[in-house]
DNA sequence: CAGCAGAATGAACGCGTGTACAAACATGCC
DNA sequence: GGCATGTTTGTACACGCGTTCATTCTGCTG
């Protein structure tokens, strides 16, 4: 075995590597870097030695120089939330496999998305950014970041124009969400249902508020009234509480489509538990996301799907294509949804 | 307003704010270092340029020169389990709090915790890991990383003796899970239960053995029979599959103890609804860890609680006390748990 | 005013790496 | 063999910052 010249519990430096395997600490760097060009043997050799002293180049020096860190910041409001937990985890996969790292950071959980944050962020200098926040604009995003161009998740409406909005660059996922509420609303109306309810998400939450608005449209397309608005903030609590006030003060619907998964799980219980109505015989309900918890036994849930590892690929694609090419235009990438017809429409 | 200065939509360096702030260059570093001596109006002047310039310094040239990334390394196999994903979050905000950042990375979700996953992590040499894996020996953790201690979350049993290991370092949170399992054991007692059933995790789970482990010790010192077993895995779907084997074949039992909260919800919802028993009236179910669902009214369950935060708290302070001392002997926090009660036992 | 301790300052160096540049070398063609 | 072309190799520098060390400045005592 070779002779153990680790200073002190430290890292072995490329110099180290060059002096055991008797190349230059240039040649080093090249083996590490693979399009660098380096005779075979040589680089198969300085690998061995590297292996050896269990070596690997420094990424605090490397993005001192090379300027990417190799790391994406994630901003969340609550990593436990459903969606967003499975979605940071097939993300940080994804990344992982890509040779990134996923940087974690918590916004408040009352959606204030202080610039402090956004300044700590920049701190760790990502190379790209993802925000699973809503109420922040790009704007605000790009004046915190220096090269990082930031991915925003938007829920265009089926023919509306394309925004047509010049200013600040920034790269864009978007979301087709008529197909899957329309797959959602045909089925309901096959059923006889009439009075259709949405219970919403949050007031500053843009999916929330795209949700309605195509579940508006969809309803107008297909002769209903207009929903009954129902406000929840994505959670569990709020839902079955709005879900109570609905049905005892408002008069009810045979259809509730909830904003989220979470918000629908709510309003099953109020409805079976403390409504004491049967789902699907008395009423229909629809969620969004499908989650991993929707196949439960207790919920069993209907809901619009948005494809998750489908979406993560996306968003990598999009990072990939950014990071090759810094100066491009506007990246998009699309994606649409679908229904997934479990046991709370029947 | 300062001339634009910026070069090519880079960030500003610390020779740019010395440029404009009419000091030199140590200055401004002197200037973000709180105890390096610097004239108070001269200080201020250099931070307030800086704001004007927003600068901040690159934390890759720091860690070159200091040896501290600010990064801490958190491993997990699933960041969408649900006691993970909380705790993920807390301690995200904990480090944010201190000046760190969360560097995320998963394993496997067989728990096939790969060598090539701590060769990656350590690339990006963090101050510290915190392993929420819990087939991985503290041997193998340390052996990947130079200056980081790694910490280990384990469960001790009441009177067994300290392990004297004086292997490589390690330092530890150690769980006292008796005072919770006794509370609910006294519980059970008390409404004249008599079979225990325990509803296991995986097989290589460390704390799911310890918990078995306290379970049939307090059990004995009780005067019970020791707990049936039922094999699960921490997931929702096999525990529902492992309580109707357990009552369809193998006698039932009165009160089922589950190795998580999620466990629970699966034997819960078995028993509900594929078993017909009534919860508690016919069986009392236990859980383990207190996640935020274990309120929910679906499931209202009674569980050991596991105090997140303060959990959170005692990670967090391991970490500050580890880098203020990178020396020092194996540090040790300890916490305890207790018995919350809700529905799933009366 | 001399003397002195302590604070404030700036020049120089080092952290570990990638890369431009020039030199050396190999290869292919006539 | 002569030359052109392409591949390897090593030197020197740059990346942005913290820190040591010698120097200058400040305030205070005698």
């Amino acid at each position: 075995m070779p002779e153990e010249q680790e200073t002190r519990g430290g890292r072995a430096t490329a110099e180290m590597v060059a002096a055991l395997a008797q190349v230059s600490r240039v040649a080093v760097s090249r083996a590490f870097n693979p399009h660098a060009s380096l005779k075979a043997d040589k680089r198969e050799r300085i690998l061995r030695v590297a292996r050896e002293l269990n070596y690997t180049p420094d990424r605090a020096a490397r993005a001192l120089v090379s300027g990417r860190t190799h790391l994406i910041g994630v901003i969340v409001p609550d990593v436990y939330s459903y969606w967003e937990s499975q979605e940071i985890d097939a993300l940080t996969t994804a990344l992982q496999n890509e040779g990134f790292a996923t940087l974690l950071f918590k916004t408040r959980t009352d959606y204030s998305m202080d610039e402090q944050l956004l300044a700590y962020m920049r701190g760790f200098n990502p190379d790209s950014v993802i925000a699973f926040v809503e109420n922040v604009k790009p704007v605000t995003l790009t004046r915190f970041l220096d090269r990082a161009v930031p991915i925003y998740v938007d829920y265009p409406m089926a023919g509306a124009p394309a925004e047509p909005e010049h200013g600040p660059l920034y790269d864009r996922l978007n979301i087709l969400q008529h197909s899957g509420i329309d797959q959602a609303v045909a089925l309901l109306q096959g059923y006889g249902a009439r009075r259709i309810a949405y219970l919403s998400g949050h007031g500053k939450s843009r999916a929330s508020a795209a949700r309605e608005a195509t579940l508006r449209q969809v309803l107008e397309e297909r002769g209903f009234q207009p929903p009954i608005l129902a406000p929840g903030d994505f959670g569990y609590e709020t839902a079955y509480q709005a879900t109570i006030d609905l049905f005892r003060v408002r008069g009810g619907a045979d259809g509730v489509f909830a904003a989220n998964d979470v918000s629908a799980f709510g309003a099953l219980d109020a409805l079976r538990h403390e409504l004491g109505l049967r789902v699907p015989g008395d009423v229909k309900v629809v969620g969004f996301d499908d989650i991993a918890q929707s196949h439960w036994k207790s919920y069993n849930l209907t809901t619009v799907k948005f494809d998750l590892h489908e979406r993560v690929r996306a968003l990598v694609r999009l990072i990939l294509r950014r990071l090759n090419d810094p100066q491009a235009e506007s990246l998009v990438e699309t994606l649409d949804t679908r229904l997934v017809v479990r046991g709370t429409v029947g």
